[in-house]
DNA sequence: AGCACGCCGACT
DNA sequence: GTCGGCGTGCTC
């Protein structure tokens, strides 16, 4: 058979089910462009719509009958090489999406096309003869004045936006008829940021030598050669600038054949603000002991780092990337959080100046595709960032530090919900680089992992200075209330308060409240405002008056009268602000800093800053005040409800309870002076709580796995919690329910098979139920999480998608997942 | 998912 | 007879 060259390609257009390499003819016109790694155009489908794809792979190959062609190339190189490739591939099974979607959270949004579809008038024909020929058209009349009206040509979204989608009916039609074409154009959102340079096209003597005679006729002309010839290639802008010469200027300077232009690539970005340079790092004995350790791995490494607050994990990190550079490769430093960004920055910056670029997801788009750029082209060394940093297409990657592993700002919210842990052990198996993790408090996981010799381990247990540890108090909340007092604050963290406030010390006060607090209810009847489209109370937004829905993002104007009975809303729940309230009642005259979601709009260092330049007395916040500066003069921390998030229904719930709490009292007495901390519980006896205030890791890590091992939590067992959705609950509730007949099926056989004994629990309905008018229950897998299962997983889901009694129905899966 | 093809009921 | 309803099946 005839060969021909056949290029293997991932397809936008096509939904998981169907998700697979898709043979396209590449036309000999394309051979040149058509590498693995750039995006193109392909029709696809019976109706072989114009959607994009990613080119996996060039082959030869015979030339079965019934292949397309690939319609167009759109990128000049490749935007993916081959470990980019193959880390969408590896996405693609780990995180059950398509190649496309994984594609699209490794890539900058600025790079992405915009598949447009638009409609044009047949240039050949006369309007009075199209306006004939439409008359056969249902509605096609009407369309075609409408485009004579606008110039020929619209988008198909503007069309349909006028007559409902039905008008796609009237178009194809029309397009019958021979009366309008379809046009398809992929459009970037961000374009390269080009400049106009100007330079002299011939010797500067020679140039100066024509203009000079003619200098008082012509000043500018003079002007600009001059300035030309000392400064050589300049921007239009900067002539303009410094010369005020106009463009038309330029151009008869070019016409005299003395200048030229040319375009010269700009990137967008914010230069970092100049730095003092850092001083040269000493480290302690456990700190280089560390730092040679981890450096002493050969090939593909995972080091947990782990080290109290005070310890100097920094240290450790900044010696690192320096060591790693010295060998000519780079390095990747991710933090959990976009407010602990700057300060990390300014120490990078210090040591690394404009070598280190910061990457997370608040900086214009047009400034991350830019950067992007600089890292692709090897003209960075060092990332730092938030999660999606994991993603910088660094070329001799040779290290990734995560700094606080257990943070679930690693967890990525939306699908494909990858986890930048996994994604870093891949990429650093892959390029043979080193992973630490860095923590105090690493994950229960992490730590199994480290002691089981899987992970290296590297401690470091002194803190700076020798500093001791804070000394802490736990406060019995029940007892509090039989005295007597129901507020918030107890009377040994109201003596301590006192204790700091005549001493001139600050205290920081954590609220760790569960979920949102800042709901509405009417005190007449009760009644709390819901969203229309989820089953959950709105909550109260100061910053623009309404309420509001997380879920769905639905809002309305607050109105002070119950929708109900008429009667006045008040708002409710232990917010900051009541606690603020109760504060100011207990120590008049006290300033009180307040920091929470409604706070911080201005920005949370600007807050953390007014607190230490004006030794405001108390902070009082939620989990943000847990993390970010040593403050020297804070010597009290008060956790004003430690049981809050510890009786989540979360296999994480404790484990991110000990680590909030062993943070937070970390923060007090980090000076010379000694801290202390005031715990503030409802259950004493807590093994949790009693671990987190003697600060002792080791215990509740032996508690804890010995839970984990009995429950089949992770790391013994993996759980991959299946999600549908759907408009009609009854519905939901069925296909979940033949999921799980299906999913115990599937185990029964494996358990035959195996020694490892999958099980099946649910379905049961999602915490919030109902999320834009979509009911939500899930069905959760135990069981272990290789390749075996997967494609399993992937079997059921492709089965659920193609049985029609699912129609209308959503699937999706999430393994361990963070919430 | 998105689209075409096909097989049945209300109409000119 | 045909227009259009939705159920069914495929996507290089």
């Amino acid at each position: 058979m005839e060969t021909a060259v056949i290029g293997k390609i991932a397809v936008s257009a096509a939904p998981y089910s169907i998700d697979k390499p898709y043979d396209y003819l590449i036309p000999d016109n394309m051979l040149e462009q058509a590498l693995p790694g750039v995006r193109v155009t392909v029709p696809f489908g019976r109706g072989n719509r114009i959607t994009e794809g990613i080119l996996l792979s060039v082959d030869h190959g015979p030339k079965t009958p019934g292949l397309k062609e690939l319609r167009s190339v759109l990128d000049q190189e490749p935007v993916l090489d081959e470990d980019g490739i193959a880390l969408a591939l590896w996405m693609r099974q780990r995180y059950f999406c398509t190649f496309f979607e994984a594609v699209k959270v490794i890539l900058p949004a600025g790079l992405w096309y915009h598949i447009k579809e638009s409609w044009s008038l047949a240039p050949a024909m006369e309007a009075e003869e199209q306006l004939r020929l439409a008359q056969h058209v249902p509605g096609g009349e009407d369309v075609v004045t409408f485009l004579q009206d606008c110039g020929g040509q619209a988008e198909e979204g503007t069309l349909s936006q006028r007559w409902g989608t039905e008008v796609r009916n009237t178009l194809k039609g029309l397009e019958k008829a021979g009366i309008i074409e379809k046009r398809t154009d992929a459009r970037r959102k961000i374009h390269d940021k080009t400049c106009r340079m100007a330079e002299l096209a011939v010797e500067a003597e020679d140039a100066l030598a024509v203009v000079e005679p003619r200098r008082r006729s012509a000043p500018m002309r003079y002007e600009v050669v001059r300035l030309l010839a000392s400064a050589g290639r300049t921007s239009v802008a900067d002539i303009n600038y410094f010369t005020g010469a106009s463009m038309a200027t330029l151009r008869s300077l070019e016409k005299s054949g003395l200048l030229c232009f040319s375009e010269e690539e700009q990137l967008r970005f914010t230069v970092p603000e100049h730095v003092q340079p850092g001083a040269p790092i000493v480290l302690n004995h456990e700190q280089q002991e560390a730092l040679e350790s981890i450096l002493s791995h050969r090939g593909p490494s995972v080091t947990l780092l782990q080290g109290v607050t005070g310890s100097g994990k920094t240290l450790v990190y900044l010696r690192l990337v320096q060591e790693i550079l010295s060998q000519k490769k780079t390095a990747m430093v991710l933090v959990p959080e976009i407010v602990l960004t700057p300060q990390m920055m300014e120490k990078f910056s210090s040591y690394f100046g404009n070598k280190v670029v910061m990457l997370h997801s608040s900086l214009r788009m047009s400034e991350r595709y830019d950067q992007w750029k600089r890292i692709r082209r090897g003209e960075v060394e060092v990332v730092l960032g938030t999660r999606s940093a994991i993603f910088a297409p660094l070329p001799r990657l040779g290290l990734i530090i995560m700094d606080e592993e257990q943070e679930s700002g690693y967890d990525s919210e939306n699908p494909p919900r990858y986890h930048t842990r996994d994604v870093a052990k891949f990429l650093c198996a892959r390029q043979g680089a080193t992973l630490v993790l860095g923590s105090a408090t690493p994950t229960i996981e992490t730590a199994f992992f480290a002691k089981r010799g899987i992970y290296h381990t590297a401690l470091l247990q002194s803190r700076y200075n020798q500093q001791e540890l804070p000394q802490v108090l736990i406060a019995d909340l029940r007892q509090e209330l039989r005295r007597g007092n129901a507020g918030a604050v107890s009377l040994i963290l109201q003596e301590e308060i006192k204790k700091n406030l005549q001493k001139g010390e600050q205290s920081i006060l954590l609220l760790n409240r569960r979920g949102n607090s800042r709901y509405v209810i009417c005190g007449e009847c009760g009644y709390v405002p819901q969203c229309p489209r989820c089953s959950t109370a709105l909550t109260y937004h100061s910053a623009n008056g309404r309420l509001m829905c997380h879920y769905c993002g639905y809002s309305q104007r607050f109105v002070n009268r119950c929708m109900q009975c008429g009667g006045i809303l008040k708002h409710v729940g232990i917010g900051t602000q009541k606690v603020e309230e109760e504060l100011h009642t207990l120590f008049p005259d006290t300033k009180i800093l307040r920091m929470d979601a409604d706070t911080t709009a201005g920005g949370h260092e600007k807050l953390l800053q007014t607190f230490i330049r004006d030794q405001i007395p108390i902070l009082l916040g939620t989990q943000m005040v847990a993390k970010g500066l040593d403050i020297e003069n804070v010597t009290l921390v008060g956790v004003l409800s430690a049981d809050l998030s510890l009786y989540l229904e979360h296999y994480r719930a404790s484990e991110r309870t000990f680590s909030l709490l062993t943070q937070v009292v970390g923060r007090a007495g980090r000076g010379e002076k000694k801290g202390r901390a005031v715990i503030q519980t409802y259950t004493l006896d807590n093994d949790v709580i009693q671990y987190a205030a003697r600060q002792d890791y080791e215990g509740f890590y032996e508690s804890e796995i010995r839970l984990r091992r009995a429950r089949r939590y992770p790391p013994f067992a993996d759980l991959f919690v299946f999600t549908v959705s759907g408009t009609e609950e009854g519905r939901v509730l069925r296909a979940a329910a033949a999921l799980r007949d299906t999913l115990r099926g599937l185990c029964q056989e494996e358990r035959e098979m195996a020694s490892s004994s999958p099980e099946v629990l649910g379905p049961a309905p999602v915490p919030v139920l109902k999320v834009n008018n979509r009911y939500r229950y899930h069905c959760t897998l135990i069981g272990r999480n290789d390749k075996a299962t997967r494609s399993c997983i992937r079997h059921v889901l492709k089965a659920f998608a193609g049985d029609s009694a699912n129609r209308g129905l959503n699937i999706f899966v999430d393994c361990n997942p963070c919430s």
